[in-house]
DNA sequence: TTTTTAGTTCTGTAAGTTGCGAACCAATTA
DNA sequence: TAATTGGTTCGCAACTTACAGAACTAAAAA
């Protein structure tokens, strides 16, 4: 017996979709992802359900078993897609991970610890030496990430709370 | 008559060099500079005195011509180094141009944006579909993003007030 | 005027990426 | 047991990128 279709009734699919994708595509190449990947990320971005199965995604966007294969792992590996399965169904269902999406994205703005330790460096690395003004100038840039790095938890804070947050 | 030096004494270069610069380089280009872009910025922050000329650059790093002319050409484009002269010589002295740098920075905070006009448009797209749990949770991401902006606006305004800041 | 200096621009190429196809594997079905 | 399904892994071809080398240019010096 071959796999049961068990989906709901298919729906209007998003108009244009296959144009639609390569654009969105585009846009989260931007986001450090190979053509691919974006465009895989874009598929599941639009599809409806949101949810698709590897042949499906295969089929979509014409591409080889093997690309999509290390596309689904790269973006798997990054938390921004992750699978579902259904009962008596060996297939996996992959989807854009909402959650751990927006927990990517959140770290992202973390990222301005390792710019202060660097430049921290840089600065001790360059106290005697004779151009005093520039040296002050690039103190100028630590403290501003100093102080990013102190203002932006509490952004955070304040979302979490205006979200009723339970993180 | 050729180039007089009229530089301040050459001091104590900053110790193992070298090393630090590749160190440094390899650290900046996560900020998408190609290696040898990223060594010359890496460079440009540890050389003492700040500014370099062409020649030196080259000769430090051992690269070409080429490949010297075109980071330079690039990382100009991008705002992070800009060039001084002296009266009566010819050459040019690469720096890095700290606020140009800072402004450079800043912009880059307000690259939310089209990340808010992108799913914004997602979700348009997806309002008939079968899954409003789905297009729920990209509300609230699209949510986040539109707080960021703008919160970090403000947070930017807090820092010029700090520093008494005069743009 | 010729030469030198301070670069820029134009190919050519070596190295790195991206994605395909084929072979492979583990689990399920026949 | 053999065949099918749902993928993964490997090796390679096509494309892209980063850099080198050489030819070029504009300004200054000789």
């Amino acid at each position: 017996m071959h796999h049961q279709n068990t989906d709901p009734p298919a729906r209007q699919p998003i108009p244009d979709i296959k144009q639609r994708v390569e654009e969105l595509g585009v846009f989260f190449e931007q986001t450090k992802l190979t053509p691919m990947e974006a465009r895989v990320f874009a598929l599941l971005l639009l599809s409806d359900p949101p949810e698709m199965d590897f042949y499906a995604i295969q089929d979509f966007l014409q591409a080889s078993k093997s690309t999509i294969s290390n596309a689904l792992k790269r973006l798997m590996a990054e938390g921004r897609v992750e699978y579902i399965t259904k009962p008596g169904d060996r297939k996996r269902y992959f989807r854009v991970s909402i959650i751990k999406w927006l927990e990517h994205i959140q770290q992202a703005l973390a990222s301005v610890g390792p710019f202060v330790s660097t430049l921290d460096k840089v600065i001790t690395l360059r106290k005697d030496t004779s151009s005093p003004e520039f040296n002050r100038d690039l103190h100028r840039i630590k403290d501003y990430f100093l102080f990013l790095k102190e203002e932006l938890p509490r952004v955070q804070a304040k979302w979490n709370e205006r979200e009723g947050s339970d993180d």
